[in-house]
DNA sequence: TAGGTACTGGACCTGCGGTATAGTAAAGCC
DNA sequence: GGCTTTACTATACCGCAGGTCCAGTACCTA
């Protein structure tokens, strides 16, 4: 009964397993119960996924893609905001913060890339690699922004722009380990500004 | 045949399945293969935890706990070794980065807490609650480290101290995350150095 | 009306978590 | 030397989940 379109299905199906794979790990998560939440049979499932390992595949993909958009398209929001590299960046990063703080109950539901690198030796090569492109590829945004500060005014102090970059994921992804362990929204977001403070006192001239 | 001591088996176990829940994740961690490699029969298992949820307790206690002791023994380390606090911090961060520079092939195995509080929904209160006391602990440990160095020199900017002693275990989070992706322990050692150098234009008055 | 799409239902196999029962080799004790 | 405890093994079993196969079927499009 196709009144319902592949897509539409499939896009649930993923949300319902992000879900799941977020609060109970990759290798807990039933397919049965997966294609019951999705109100199909297990057949059902099978139809759009030929496995788990599949799944995954589709899982991080669209997890990076949208993660991906989201983040250009603030980026762009910001750059249209105001002129200065320092001040685009830091307007960037309270943004992301306050977007953190909204998230109700239960805090963020989790990064799938840093869930999935737990799990790692479930995937096969090509799942892995994917994994390692989206988080270069989302440095390499993240750096093009400090290299564009770095270009007006040199940092307070000699640092490597990859680690730099770096740190803000790391301050998300461990953010998000606080807030669900602490059941609450607020360190993923203070850690975001933490690390906005950090690139304050490393750039800020007037600081110094 | 109780040549062996109890204690060895388990830890015996708990070594495996600590490398396993880090490959795999703790819904993928099988007790019949876990038993097969510690060279027991799947009773001779079942003999030393009643349950996987027993074993996960099990695991995550001694992780915490020989961390812990890790960290408070490189901490008298670095306080037998200089005065000031805040040397002693930098110290201790630049051991902390070395340590974790020496990890040869796959970088470091993984933090314990983050696989698992990403299989949270798995564990019973119990266990999530231990590990929520064992996030706090570490905080408090290295919020201690920081209040010595503000009792003799005031930050730079003014920042929230708790936010700051959990920035480290979330660059390591983070660093674990880059180093299991990309495959070196380089990105792992590297946050920690970004760290270290936050806290030093924070805290150096030489930098102003 | 033919063929594709998006499924359902049911049978089946394998393997795992977990339980139960019976047995056993070694060590410690009295 | 016998008794108990410790640390297991072996066998059998249950229920459920992942996954495969096959036969059908309601709807849509050409």
């Amino acid at each position: 009964m196709p009144q319902q379109v592949s897509e539409e299905t499939r896009d649930r199906i993923l949300d319902l397993a992000e879900e799941s794979v977020l609060a109970r790990g990759f290798g807990s998560l039933s397919i049965s119960e997966l294609a019951q939440a999705a109100a199909l049979s297990k057949n059902g499932f099978f139809y759009h996924f030929s496995d788990k390992t599949e799944l995954a595949r589709a899982m991080l993909q669209r997890y990076v893609q949208e993660g991906h958009a989201i983040f250009m398209d603030t980026v762009s929001r910001t750059s249209a905001m105001c002129d200065d590299p320092l001040d685009q960046l830091l307007l960037l990063l309270r943004l992301i913060a306050e977007h953190f703080e909204t998230l109700q109950d239960g805090g963020h539901p989790g990064c799938l890339v840093a869930a999935s690198c737990y799990h790692d030796r479930l995937f096969d090569a090509k799942v892995r690699a994917a994994n390692r492109d989206a988080i270069l590829l989302r440095r390499a945004r993240i750096k093009d922004l400090i290299d564009k500060v770095v270009a007006m005014r040199p940092p307070a102090v000699e640092v490597d722009l990859d680690d730099l970059a770096d740190a803000l994921c790391a301050h998300i992804d461990g953010g998000i380990v606080f807030s669900r362990v602490l059941n609450s929204s607020k360190p993923l977001s203070d850690q975001v500004l933490v690390y906005r403070s950090h690139l304050k006192l490393l750039f800020d001239p007037a600081l110094r």
